[in-house]
Order: C-alpha cells, then sequence, then structure tokens
DNA sequence: TGTACATCAGTGAACGCGCGTTCACTGATGTAC
DNA sequence: TGTACATCAGTGAACGCGCGTTCACTGATGTAC
C-alpha cells in the first residue's frame, strides 16, 4: 500500500483527504460525507450517462439531501467529477496488483493482466466505468485527472514490462511506448466493451490478450532497427 | 467514389439524403439546409464541447435561424448527432484514400497512413473531432453510428493489411483482429492527441507508427503459436 | 403574359421545467465553566 | 453533573435563466389557368 501512494499522489491527497474527513467527523458527525455523493454519482452513471451529463440536483437528490448541501462537500460538479476520477485510480491500481500477483504464477502475465483489467471492469463499484464512459471532453482539471491516471497506469506498466523481459533476459527497447500503446489499446477497447453483454467476455479476453501480445511481441522485433531508422 | 459508396451504407444514406434535397431545393429554394445546422454545430464543438453538450437552441443561433425552425431538419439533437457521425466517415474516408496512394511510393505503409490519419485530424472542417470527442456515452442510435464508422475504418484497414502482406509474401494472421487492435489504438491515442499543440505532432506520428509497426510485426511472429494455443 | 391560389419554410411568442446558486434560518453537537 | 453558549452541517424558499417544445402566423415561391 505504501508504493501505491508513492506512486499515486492524486490518491494520497484522496484518502489523506478522506482521512483526515473521517478524523474530524469523530469529533463531530458529519451525516453527509464526500463518499455519499461519489456513490451517489456513481450509481447514477449507465450506458447513457456519463458524469458530466449528471447535474448537481440530481445527485443530491440520490443522494438524499437538499441541493445546497452539495456545497459543503465540493465547489460544483466539477469538483465532483475529478474526485471520481481519482476514485477510479484505486481500481487501475487494483488491476495492478492482481496482474502482478498472476504474473508470478501463470503462464501468460498478459492474460493475466488482461483479465485481471476485465475484471475490474466488471466489478459492482462501476469505477472503471467513470475514467472509459467520459469522451475527451469536459474542464482542464478533470481532462487532467483522466491524464493523470492513464500515466500512472502507463507508468506502473512500463516498471513491470521491463521486469517481465529482464527475467527473461530480453532488454525491452522503447518501454514506455510499449506501455503507452497497451493502455491505450486496452482502455479503448474496453469502452467500448463496457456495453457488450458479458457472454463476449471470454472472446474479448482472447483478443486483447492476443492483441497485448503482439504489441509486446513486435517491440522486441522492431528493437534494432528502432534506434537507428525511426524517422 | 462508388467503392467507398459501396462501403458505407451509411455514407450513401446521407448522400442520398443531401441529393434529394438539393434536387428538391432546385424546385423550391431551401434557405436553411442541413448542412447549415450540421456545419453550425461542428464550429461550436471544440476541446470542452462535445456533440452531446449541444444545445438545439445553441445550435439554431449559431446557425442564424429561430429555435423551432430546427425541426424542419431534425427531429431532435440526437439525430442531428447521428448525421454528424456519418459525416465524419467522409473523413475516414479520406484518410484511407491518401493512406493507399502513399503506400504505393512511399517507404512506410504504416507511416503514410499514420501522417494521413494526424493531417485529416489537424484539418479545418473537424469532422475527425466529432468521432473522437464523444466518450461512450449516447443513445443507442449515436453509439451505433459511431461503431459503425469504426467497423467501416476496420473493415478498409483489414484489407489493406492483407494486400500489402501478399505483395511481401506474407499471410497475415487474423487480420481483423490487427486491423481492429491498430484502428483502436490509433482512435485512442487521436482522441488525446486532439488536445496537444501542433508542434508536437512530428513526435506523435513517430510515436504511432512505431506502434502500428510492433502491432503488425507482433501478428506475424506470433502466427504459428495462434492458431493452437489461444487459450 | 397576368392573376388567383396553394404550399410550406421559417417565425415570434409563449409554456412549463429543471437547473445552479443565494439567502437567512434552525437545530443538533461539542465546549467552557 | 448541569447549564449557557458557539459552531456549523443541513434546510426550505426563492431567484433568474436557458432549455425543448407548442402554437397559430406570415409571406415568399411555384403552379394552374
Amino acid at each position: 500500500m505504501m508504493d501505491q501512494a508513492a506512486a499515486v499522489p492524486a490518491l494520497v491527497s484522496l484518502q489523506t483527504q478522506f482521512h483526515a474527513e473521517s478524523e474530524h467527523a469523530a469529533g463531530r458527525k458529519a451525516s453527509i460525507s464526500r463518499e455519499d455523493l461519489l456513490a451517489a454519482a456513481l450509481k447514477l452513471i449507465g450506458p447513457h450517462r456519463s458524469v458530466s451529463t449528471l447535474s448537481l440536483r440530481e445527485v443530491a437528490r440520490e443522494a438524499g439531501i437538499a441541493p445546497n448541501s452539495f456545497y459543503r462537500q465540493f465547489r460544483d460538479m466539477d469538483e465532483l467529477a475529478v474526485a471520481l476520477i481519482d476514485l477510479a485510480g484505486l481500481s487501475l491500481q487494483k488491476i495492478i496488483d492482481a496482474a502482478r500477483l498472476r504474473a508470478a504464477t501463470d503462464r501468460s502475465a498478459a492474460r493475466g493482466a488482461v483479465e485481471a483489467f476485465m475484471e475490474q471492469l466488471r466489478a459492482d463499484d462501476q469505477l472503471l466505468h467513470v475514467l472509459l464512459r467520459e469522451g475527451t471532453a469536459g474542464s482542464d482539471a478533470f481532462k487532467h485527472a483522466v491524464e493523470r491516471q492513464l500515466n500512472f497506469f502507463e507508468e506502473e506498466l512500463r516498471i513491470s514490462l521491463i521486469q517481465i523481459n529482464a527475467a527473461q533476459g530480453v532488454v525491452l527497447r522503447e518501454p514506455a511506448l510499449v506501455a503507452k500503446a497497451i493502455t491505450r489499446l486496452v482502455f479503448g477497447m474496453g469502452a467500448t466493451a463496457m456495453d457488450l453483454p458479458r457472454a463476449k467476455d471470454p472472446e474479448l479476453v482472447r483478443q486483447l490478450t492476443l492483441m497485448v501480445r503482439m504489441i509486446i511481441a513486435g517491440s522486441r522485433t522492431l528493437a534494432v532497427e528502432n534506434g537507428t531508422n525511426a524517422a
């Protein structure tokens, strides 16, 4: 948990906030918490609703509070959206942890990672949906929050890629690029996969695993020509 | 133009609509056209605005017509959004045409295709933005329209991949999967690239080209083990 | 060619609604003595 | 322990606004004769 915190400043600040809040609550009981509002927003997000289409009043209604009580927790919906994205980072951390655990035992690290991803995608919390459902629209703060999470995932993936390849005696060229390609591909595929029936999950895992393997295998093949012949 | 029309039913129907309309207009002059409204909507789309956040009144205002005149052209904003997506298919067709043209002469088909993509991304018409800016939210009709365009692009890419590989004496395994991986990756990267300064375009082209090459190279390497060892 | 008529694209006014935000408030909770 | 007080999380009412949608209309255009 410590290296997780170290790796993701956003999560740290979020968790710190939560911690400070519960300490505060210990002395003063707050019947409305930020988490209540975040949970209410999550409940409202579905196949046809993204965070940016939620209204402040809708979220307040879902949370069972007066509209203006919302302001005790967040400046506006945009701030809630950013908090939600940061929270979704926890889901990414779970994927990473699960993938690393499986990489140690499974035959295929790629398949284990893809399965871990799909499991989070199908998790009850819907947290991953928040990251995938939105487009590239919204406030700068929101876009930066999304970008921060993607970069965090990429970085963790890059580290794992280097470790796995080193263990196999291979030096990976441009691991950052490989990590970025895999991340964007998996998230892009995941965005459309959200709306598919779960019956198709196995086929999706097969496809994604193969795609990820292609990228990794390709990065090894191209390693030599890369350095000099990129242009 | 004929095979383009044959490949994209959506575009055909759109073009047919336009054709029928201009014939009608020849006898009756319509001072407001669907194109005017589509153009107005495109003007309003920017870094912080996606189609789904536009209001009917905003579009009407931008087009210089009364709000209710909107209904003469579209049932609602959702129908306009679908028309806009179909229109964006023209941008995809341009990418495909340009990429095929370059593939015949350039050293690297991958690089040529990526450059063609970036040029459309930076084109004045902003058409490609419509496809990339949206998330996976919106009405079913809208999501299906987006999916239709992505599938069209994948299919064209698949055909080109087979041709290019055949010319090099290689048989590509799972070309549909390769096409899908490249499509989702490029569109995912493009979605974040939209907001980057153009100065970074060359670096982005380099990265994307390399990523695409990795996928293709990887697909050749993995071709043997695929068939039997997928699970 | 000229005139009377039908069509229908585009309009202006109006509606009810949900929105974000504000204000002064209330009443439960914790603190000081 | 008991009481008076300060704090402040949560409230109810109200605001002005932009929205989608409706209605009856108008006036330019094309057609019939």
